[in-house]
DNA sequence: TGGTCGATCAGCT
DNA sequence: GCTGATCGACCAA
């Protein structure tokens, strides 16, 4: 089990995110460990993708983290009420970043039990179970994502990546929720592992 | 098993 | 004003 330093996160979005695959998540809040490991993810270029909320080197309050150091997060609100996390990826200024779709929750069942349902891990149904943090906006509120860890680095001690050695086979498709997007619609940028089997 | 719809607000025009 | 990198509730079949 190794925390992944700086250099991982020094490469495109489309390789960071399959890299982060299977990967462990962790985010230290009040003494609490949260952790669970990254199952899906999507890749979004910045300047060339029109999905992108960096597109065409768009720059402003919100995506201004997106242009700043690889390895910290860059955390939008949408639809008024949910978080979503993106791990910033390439290089100083230029705006690339992974949003991380799913995760598998690993330590700290209790609390994102607790943040997700207001109930204990035990208490949950089967269907709460699976529906724990399997979409950017659950997982967000399992693992006490919000506003708040925006621009948070990855290479400090609250939130980090943890590399335990496993390197899952990995399913790409289409993006989702960017019918806008034009062209980019149909680029082949949402990887998932496969154990943990697309729709 | 699938379609529609309301919640609710930051960011943009 | 309008829209969205979402979720969950509800309804039909």
């Amino acid at each position: 089990m190794r925390k992944l330093e700086r250099e991982f996160y020094c490469q495109s979005s489309i390789r960071l995110a399959q890299e982060l695959l299977g990967k462990i998540l962790v985010h230290n809040g009040n003494g609490d460990k949260i952790s669970g490991r990254i199952v899906e993810v999507e890749a979004y270029m910045g300047m060339e993708d029109k999905a992108a909320h960096s597109y065409a080197g768009k720059r402003t309050k919100r995506t201004e983290v997106m242009y700043g150091i690889p390895g910290i997060l860059y955390v939008f609100s949408i639809y008024g009420m949910y978080s979503c996390v993106n791990v910033v990826a390439g290089e100083v200024e230029i705006p690339q970043a992974v949003l991380i779709r799913a995760i598998e929750p690993i330590d700290g069942l209790n609390q994102m039990a607790l943040n997700r349902y207001k109930k204990i891990y035990e208490f949950l149904s089967k269907k709460e179970r699976v529906n724990l943090a399997n979409g950017p906006g659950k997982l967000c509120i399992a693992m006490g994502i919000d506003k708040s860890a925006n621009g948070a680095d990855l290479c400090g001690d609250v939130f980090f990546l943890e590399d335990d050695d496993c390197s899952p086979e990995i399913v790409s498709s289409k993006r989702i929720g960017i019918d806008y997007a034009e062209e980019a619609v149909d680029f082949p940028w949402r990887f998932q592992s496969k154990s943990y089997s697309p729709r």
